[in-house]
DNA sequence: TGAGTGATTGACAACGTTATCAGTGAAGCT
DNA sequence: AGCTTCACTGATAACGTTGTCAATCACTCA
């Protein structure tokens, strides 16, 4: 037997609409009656039942977020920010798995809202970009938040930091440490970051001065093994670089892992940076030098934005953008 | 406007009932009125709705787990394979947040329980292990599923390998390499596994002959830092172990990273085995020799379990034990 | 042929909450 | 005093689904 309003409202004397109201801490109650509902709740240990209180259509308190079948140590951090976030504002969050592969996001998304009806949900990136998600989302009326979206990006509510900047002083700060030949390795086209990251790189080349010499630039999808292969490609070179910046830090430690390899010492022979600052750039020797996203506090204002957007009935968010950290450590060091 | 079961019937020209039986795959529905009630949903786009399938009291088709403000590799991993479980049964997750270090798991999870009426809940450890939290899941009636219990394991289900016997077969791997100083560091106490690993290195070392020196062993606490701290001291020993057994991945890098930065080489002069088999032990290099424990199939499995009891309408669940993968890699080699 | 059986179907109530609307006083205004 | 306004309260009807029970129909069996 599970206690429900009309327990809390026998003991407090009161009808169950009373006890609605200061549940909801609307107006027009008097102290009187806020006191003795409280003293109810707390003496029977009453909790709202979710399921009837978006029964009624109005709210679910639900907030959902798609996940692909590989958890990157990015997406794990965003969802404990998320988590986190939702339950002190009273939201539960459910995850959604989908199948990245098929590319089919929007359905995975129809399926979420129809059968759960999510007050909101959290998009984060390559779904963040996908067009025919936000297009569901828009027409089903329910308000999402998107992680570094990239394309039209006024949609929605957004959270990002500015990567192109970012990559721009990292790669400045490469050059600042004495490099003249520094190594890039890109990212997944289905990232708006690999091309932020890119664009970033070749700003700091310019502004400094050095030539923009392609074979410097290798091409990657942001997992461990393109690392590998970009070390490979880009430290094979003639004049191999004295610096390499991976498009983020799985890549990076590829990037150390082949260096290491080839009998080469990091920072001696090669500097290496990443991208990202997750928990694994702190697991290695010599640590790796990176850029940080506070991903966790990321998550909780993309939760903040989505959860105003359901009180203000708006499809309409803030874009708000983070500040990044330059995280100087020891896998990089003066040119030789 | 969202259709509901009503507009179904309404299209398929039969009750709100039979629908809902078509749906629910119960018997006693003619063949014909399959066919109509399915033409209809497919028709009409229709989806169920989770409030209300769940108000009646029946069922709220969720599963509830707790994660910790932290989550290590093994928590993504598991949730990953269940919730893909959870999907393919009709059911979805919900993920609890909870502060590990108040204690107070067994309130989080009433919490849960009341505001959200979970069907099932998976316990990870160390709240695996949480006796209140059992008791109150007992109280509730909500079956619960628990990945490697270490006390009163015969309580709800359970999904574990048999980590003695795995550490017992790593450090007798190490014990073949010719390894004869075999250092252990262990982990938290509040984690049966700590035990469990303590005891497989123990056994080994008892098979193969080897005196258990006190000294070759460190404390841990499945941390990184611990892992480091346990490789300084184990290395500086007047007489120093060739091989370090960590209790975990995480520490195993720290003690790869300890050895580096002492300028030993891993695995020419210390060779490094660690325990879990994450995605993290194949980013380094030399890559991590490790136990792999499927943690996506043992999710899997555990949800299988809960849902099977929910079926069932019973608390008691199977105990299934999965098999642990013995991963000997470039972390590891013939002792000098 | 009449009773009994089993399959199929539908009407109606219930689940716990919130929305809507209609009260009840008390206070403020003319 | 009579009128309006405002703060507070409660009765009742939803919300979309499933559980319960009764009704119908076609058979089978004696």
């Amino acid at each position: 037997m599970t206690t429900t309003i009309k327990d809390v409202a026998a003991r407090a004397g009161l009808s169950v609409m009373t006890v609605s109201r200061v549940l909801n801490g609307e107006r027009h109650v008097s102290d009187q009656a806020r006191d003795k509902v409280q003293e109810a709740i707390e003496a029977l240990g009453y909790r709202r039942n979710v399921f009837a209180r978006g029964l009624p259509g109005s709210r679910s308190f639900l907030i959902a977020m798609l996940i692909p079948e590989i958890i990157p140590d990015y997406v794990a951090e965003f969802q404990q920010g998320a988590v986190e976030q939702c339950r002190s504002a009273g939201y539960h969050l459910v995850v959604q798995p989908f199948d990245s592969r098929t590319g089919m996001a929007a359905q995975a998304v129809a399926a979420a809202v129809a059968s759960l009806r999510p007050d909101g949900f959290l998009l984060i990136p390559p779904v963040s970009d996908d067009l025919a998600v936000l297009d569901t989302l828009d027409e089903a009326g329910v308000p999402y938040a998107r992680l570094a979206p990239s394309v039209q990006p006024q949609r929605g509510a957004s959270v990002a930091v500015d990567e192109v900047e970012a990559a721009r002083a990292m790669t400045s700060a490469l050059f600042e440490l004495g490099h003249r030949r520094i190594g890039f390795i890109g990212g997944p086209p289905d990232h708006g970051a690999s091309a932020w990251r890119l664009e970033g790189y070749r700003r700091a080349l310019a502004e400094c001065g050095l030539a923009a010499d392609p074979q410097l630039i290798a091409p990657g999808d942001f997992l461990f093994a393109t690392g590998e292969a970009g070390a490979e490609a880009l430290l094979g070179l003639a004049e191999p670089p004295t610096a390499i910046f991976a498009g983020n830090d799985d890549m990076a430690l590829g990037v150390m892992a082949t260096a290491q390899r080839l009998g080469l010492s990091v920072p001696g022979d090669v500097s290496v940076a990443g991208f990202d600052g997750g928990e694994i750039s702190t697991l290695t020797w010599p640590q790796l030098t990176t850029v940080r996203q506070p991903v966790q506090a990321m998550a909780a204002a993309a939760a903040d934005a989505v959860i105003g957007m359901v009180d203000a009935g708006t499809m309409q968010g803030p874009a708000r953008r983070l500040d990044f950290t330059l995280l100087l450590r020891a896998s990089t060091a003066q040119a030789a």
